[in-house]
DNA sequence: CCTTCAATTATTCGCGCGTATAATTCCGCG
DNA sequence: CGCGGAATTATACGCGCGAATAATTGAAGG
């Protein structure tokens, strides 16, 4: 007998909801710091998901739909470790700062794709209010956790308020700079510097002090 | 005699090529600013600057070409107010660098616009060589020109380069925030935090003093 | 006034986009 | 085993893009 006319459609496997919608955030994630908005098209995030353009709609409705939730997910994983960082250093003042600190300046966080990532969705949270409110919520936990923080010290020459944001922007420009011009610092020069300016800053020095001491 | 078919060809006067070429840069950073990269479409600019697109092809080649010499005017109209506010601050050093930091936070340049402006560019300056070179340059004398003015402070309790780094990233990240979340903060908070801050980072308590006392 | 030629506009092309809808195929359940 | 329906793919549409080329027109010089 002939061989049936095998059909030309590309085989699949169904999957769970959970595992496709993670798998098409992940992708635009990975598109957008490689190649900015632009790159993010549909049919770019189903090649690299592995499935088809029509499924993203299936999932997520529409393309905002899908951006959305792939900038709360950015937003949280940049958040969320600084704040685990923290509450793992223990019930020291000192030290919950400056794991809070480290973890903000941490290799990781500090590489160029985390800050494309980043400025790609700057003017998206301009004009989208759905963005716009993830935006400030992520950026006003991370303030207010930092000044939560530095009111927990034992003395502070500064309005907690005042400090927090100097700090904040303190971070937030070396995570920039850091990311931007990868090949302009030292190995750890960059949390070196942060810990230097926030020590002086709060008059803090033990926030230098290595922690280690060698056995 | 009949009516000539009159022409229904736009009508237009010629314009000197300086006009033309600052008008399409022009055009471009205003869309790229309200509307991000994706907003500058040639047909957009060429409306906006009161052309048609053929116009750009004529005067800029292609798309890249007007995008490298508008990014280029960007970021010249951002670092010449600041070292020019320095000059023009006289001889004393602390009064140079005062000039400095606030030139760098002036209310014109801390608006959303410019730090739209400036967010919409970073994905290509990773990825385009002649952008890059221009953003380094950039960046680069900003810095150095502020660790100039730190080396001529009479002390500093910190290496030069080091305080360059952590003051050029307060500066960084005030504007940014100020320019994202221009509610969220008083009028002159942002410059009172960036000069006390920088104050304590360097050990200079003039740099907060107010310079106009009342006649 | 008329010629000349660069400045400017108009038109066309092919492509990739997001959306919409129809057609198929995998897989749990009976 | 087979069947029903949700998960997934396939196809088509209309649009705006950047680029290329052809056609026109404004203005300067003789």
């Amino acid at each position: 007998m002939h061989p049936a006319p095998q059909s030309d459609r590309r085989p699949y496997i169904r999957d769970s909801e959970d595992a496709r919608r993670t798998a098409l955030v992940a992708a635009v994630l990975d598109l957008v710091a490689e190649g900015g908005i632009e790159a993010a098209t549909l049919r770019a995030v189903a090649a690299r998901a592995g499935v088809t353009p029509g499924l993203i709609r299936h999932y997520f409705g529409d393309k905002d739909g899908l951006m959305r939730v792939a900038y709360g997910r950015m937003m949280q994983g940049m958040v969320d470790p600084c704040l685990a960082a923290a509450v793992a250093a223990g019930g020291d003042p000192v030290a919950r700062l400056r794991a809070y600190l480290a973890a903000a300046l941490d290799p990781a966080a500090l590489d160029g794709r985390t800050v494309a990532l980043w400025a790609a969705y700057i003017h998206r949270t301009r004009q989208d209010a759905a963005l716009r409110a993830a935006h400030e919520a992520g950026y006003l936990a991370f303030r207010d956790a930092l000044e939560g923080l530095i009111a927990a010290l034992p003395v502070c020459p500064l309005p907690p308020r005042d400090a927090a944001i100097a700090l904040n922007a303190l971070l937030d420009g070396l995570w920039l700079e850091g990311g931007l011009l990868p090949q302009g610092f030292a190995p750890g020069e960059v949390q070196r510097i942060a810990l230097t300016a926030a020590a002086r800053v709060l008059d803090l020095p033990e926030l230098t002090e290595t922690e280690g001491p060698k056995p």
